[in-house]
DNA sequence: GATGATTTGTACGTATGTATA
DNA sequence: ATATACATACGTACAAATCAT
């Protein structure tokens, strides 16, 4: 039988929700009628509501006293500023990865960050995008903290539905591997203060080379490029 | 007339849980029952369940489906880790601000300083108290970048339950407001890399410093030290 | 600016799942 | 292990607030 690891409905509407908000699907600024959705899904606006506070809990989503809940969306302003929180937070968790990995969990980390190296040859960019955030998440495993762990994984998935693949994805796959390099190298090293600084180097670059998705206020019908290919190669 | 800022019952009742937690009130591991709650606020659950789900969203209570919730509770190890990313925050936070403080806002952390000097001088525990909260308060500000405002803020108000005043306080402030002076020099003097390294050394201090509180799952009729004066000299 | 339509906030009752005897 | 008790999850109904006209 299918054992579901989130039990109430509450949380399995949030992961649906959420998962459309990160895809793109719901768009930044967009209404979440309690109502609709409670017809949607087929429940009582009860569940419907729990879901979005929880979304709120996230940052995916702002709701106001009798206002109504809508899918977050922020101006290039605050986006800049998150994106400089995040810098930190990876960087954080490349220097203490740098410092507590395991010599196991280096080796792992050796064999993704190879696999990506194929993937790159054979252009397949759609496989690099998954490996790109493999990658990502094992550094925040290898910092041994987790709470920086999670904290990490949360701002980055709330950065997820402003930023999209560039145009010239498969050049830029390149360039993330090799920057990807200089943060694998220095961890192997043992190099804490190098293993940061390439991270933020590293995520910095991305910051430049990401497509920022204009706040819309849009209804959903909008189509624009296909959702399910909105990501970013960080 | 009196306008409260937050509108909703839930709001409310969510404000008094979390200052409740946050004094130690409520100690990490009690339960926080629906009914009674309902009971004691008199309205019904709903409200409750909503304000129990915003203290899930804080870190302040953890609530597991038809298990209850519960004031968060950590354990030594994770409580070393918020130390971590609560320090670099911090420390990114006094970057921040040595690099894009206005000139008001540097006259006005010297003058809120200056402050700090007096309340020590005059052996004022409580004042100082007050007075870090402003301090570091004035940083986050400071820093430009709300985001990073928010989510420092955030996580100081999570371990907030578990730091309290430590016993010889009054020396400890005088230590304090040390610190405090190399992090307020090397941001008035534009050195942005003295303001980070100065704030996070004064934050490790101050973590060795502190008292844990044992994670505790007993009733709240224990009392132990006076709920009001447990704070922290940070 | 007042009124009506719509949506959220709250109360209360029932069902379901967890824990204890 | 089964059953009982109890707290939570959900559904429904009503009240209150916002916005649109």
């Amino acid at each position: 039988m299918t054992k579901h690891p989130k039990r109430t409905q509450a949380d399995m509407i949030r992961e649906v929700l959420s998962d459309r908000i990160v895809h793109g699907i719901l768009r930044p600024g967009e209404a979440l009628d309690e109502t609709s959705l409670a017809a949607e899904f087929g429940v009582s606006r009860t569940p419907i509501r729990e879901a979005l506070r929880q979304l709120e809990s996230i940052g995916l989503a702002l709701s106001r006293p009798h206002r109504g809940t809508i899918v977050t969306n922020v101006g290039e302003r605050e986006l800049h500023d998150i994106f400089r929180v995040m810098g930190e937070l990876e960087a954080l968790c490349a220097r203490l990865s740098a410092e507590a990995m395991t010599p196991g969990e280096c080796e792992a980390l050796s064999h993704l960050h190879a696999h990506g190296a194929e993937l790159v040859l054979r252009g397949d960019v759609g496989g690099y995008l998954a490996h790109n955030e493999q990658f990502h998440d094992a550094l925040y495993a290898g910092s041994h903290n987790g709470f920086l762990e999670e904290t990490t994984r949360s701002v980055r998935r709330r950065l997820a539905p402003f930023r999209r693949m560039q145009f010239e994805a498969l050049h830029r796959i390149a360039h993330s591997q090799r920057e990807h390099g200089a943060v694998v190298a220095a961890i192997l090293d043992g190099d804490a203060d190098r293993a940061a600084r390439a991270m933020l180097e590293h995520l910095s670059i991305v910051e430049r080379a990401v497509d920022r998705i204009s706040p819309s206020h849009r209804a959903a019908g909008e189509d624009g490029a296909d959702p399910l290919l909105r990501a970013d190669v960080g």
